[in-house]
RNA sequence: GGCGGAGUGGCCGAGUGGCUUAGGCAAGGGCCUGCAAAGCCCUGUACACGGGUUCGAUUCCCGUCUCCGCCUCCA
């Protein structure tokens, strides 16, 4: 089977096909940097990351365009509750987000492209509406105008007669539904000029002007968190479409994080920033719990799961050390077992693909038991190439030093704790288990643990 | 009011019209081990409730209850 995708537009699976062969390109919705960057925010980033990862296993080329919104109600609004510019709020905000993305593995985004920087591309898009009939000008704002487009509502679901487009300053609408492509200046605040007047970008044009700039009027998949559905997906359609481009061919949307059943919110107060959670947790136990569950299911956080995820990835990564150590240094271009190919091919399935990586897993442990070196090795190159597609290796160098605390560090501990090691392995020929566990206890108190192979000891730093 | 999602074994979390006991974590038993840890083997508890369709439903349909999300900023 090939990849299928879940289409929100269309509510169904479909095989997806791009629409240039060998290429993929993919803009997802990033974020508004008015804050640091919590868990939920993150599990976007991490599921499209698995996708844009999937989908270059095979060598196609996979351009993901994530944007980046500067301007906006919120953005200023708290910037001068913190006495800060507004560009030096939200810049300080998107190094956040950069930092949270990169710690946790995302490979960086093709663009990354600031709302701010497209407003040629934005007053474009505002042209050609208006020229359809799609959009007018009213005081200086830019509206457009919902029933002009038959479409409208379609990627929702939603009927024109029921919506309720409650945005505030609208003085200027013809109709209540219609929506802001540009807001009128209001003294004080920054704006860029156009030609109805200084103003700045509503909530949706960005989107459409900066993913036709780079990617095209037609591409492959839009994506982002479910909310954004409507009315930002469904808006940013509409006025695309009704330009004239062909825009999203297909649209995916990931599910929340929960906190005590509820959406993590700032306005709630339940929210984990990823700083605070990595102070918990090693980064790709992180990621392994967020990556874990479909990405269409909604993860109720707790710390118990979490935990849950920190043992399973140990797990993970204790047998290929325990393989590495047996057999020397083990390669990452392992076969992906049939099953994990299914479980990616059928909508990004990780929690299947996950049960594919645990059951190579096992059988790699049997083979170690049995001193089976060849089957062991075979089996830890498949778990690498396999939790590498998740951005889950072990031993991927981005993960493998980051625990190691530096090469120089890190070979003078070797020395000494070989020293001690030593002095036990000698008490234990000695049959002194009274001092071989004295020393090892010794190590343990300083944070090193201690494993007794059939290929000798041992060590490893625990972080907790 | 409109639209959408969810209720699975101790926990997390998949899935299917009649052997998948998915997988993980935790628990119990065994093997291994000086001990510990790790590993391997085995074991248990399940599909919110009430109807219906069916030879048979956790999986399909209807209804009920509960929870959640969107319709206002939001990953």
């Amino acid at each position: 089977m090939s990849l299928h995708l879940f289409d929100t537009a269309t509510r169904s699976m479909r095989e997806f096909v791009p629409q240039v062969s060998g290429t993929a390109s993919i803009y997802v919705c990033g974020a508004t940097v008015q804050g640091v960057p919590h868990i939920g925010h993150v599990r976007s980033g991490l599921n499209f990351d698995v996708l844009r990862r999937w989908l270059g296993r095979d060598g196609s080329t996979v351009h993901l365009v994530r944007n980046v919104t500067d301007i906006d109600d919120k953005i200023l609004t708290k910037a001068a509750e913190h006495n800060a510019e507004w560009w030096e709020w939200a810049y300080q905000h998107e190094r956040a987000f950069d930092d949270a993305y990169d710690a946790l593995g995302c490979l960086p985004a093709s663009y990354s492209p600031r709302a701010t920087g497209h407003v040629t591309q934005m007053v474009e898009l505002m042209d050609r509406l208006i020229e359809k009939g799609h959009a007018y000008a009213s005081g200086g704002d830019v509206y457009f105008s919902v029933t002009s487009f038959p479409e409208y509502g379609a990627l929702s679901g939603q009927k024109l007669d029921e919506v309720h487009q409650g945005e505030s300053a609208a003085t200027g609408k013809r109709d209540p539904r219609d929506f802001t492509l540009w807001k009128a200046a209001k003294p004080g605040e920054p704006s860029w000029p156009t030609p109805w007047g200084p103003g700045r970008p509503g909530w949706h044009l960005e989107c459409s002007a900066m993913a036709t700039a780079y990617l095209g009027g037609t591409f492959d998949v839009h994506g982002g968190g479910i909310d954004l559905i409507f009315p930002h997906h469904e808006n940013e359609q509409a006025q695309s479409r009704a330009a004239g481009d062909g825009f999203a061919r297909y649209w995916m949307h990931n599910a929340w994080v929960t906190m005590g059943g509820e959406k993590m919110a700032k306005s709630l107060g339940n929210t984990v920033s990823i700083p605070a959670m990595l102070e918990q947790v090693r980064a790709p136990e992180l990621r392994y719990y967020l990556v874990g569950p479909h990405y269409r299911s909604h993860i109720e956080y707790s710390p118990e799961a979490l935990d849950e995820s920190v043992s399973a990835y140990r797990r993970i990564e204790s047998f290929l050390r325990r393989v590495v150590e047996r057999t020397g240094a083990v390669g990452a271009d392992g076969e992906l077992s049939p099953a994990f190919v299914a479980s990616m091919d059928d909508d990004m399935g990780t929690p299947g693909a996950l049960a594919a990586i645990h059951k190579r897993l096992r059988e790699g442990n049997t083979a170690l038991e049995s001193g089976d070196d060849l089957g062991a090795r075979a089996a830890a190159e498949s778990v690498r190439a396999m939790t590498d597609v998740l951005g889950l290796d072990p031993l991927s160098p981005r993960w493998h030093d980051a625990s190691a605390g530096g090469g120089a560090g890190r070979r003078a501990l070797g020395v000494l704790v070989d020293r001690l090691l030593e002095e036990r392995s000698q008490a234990r020929k000695d049959r002194d288990f009274a001092r071989a566990d004295a020393l090892r206890d010794h190590l343990l108190l300083a944070g090193i643990a201690v494993e007794d192979t059939p290929d000798g000891p041992l060590w490893t730093l625990k972080d907790d």
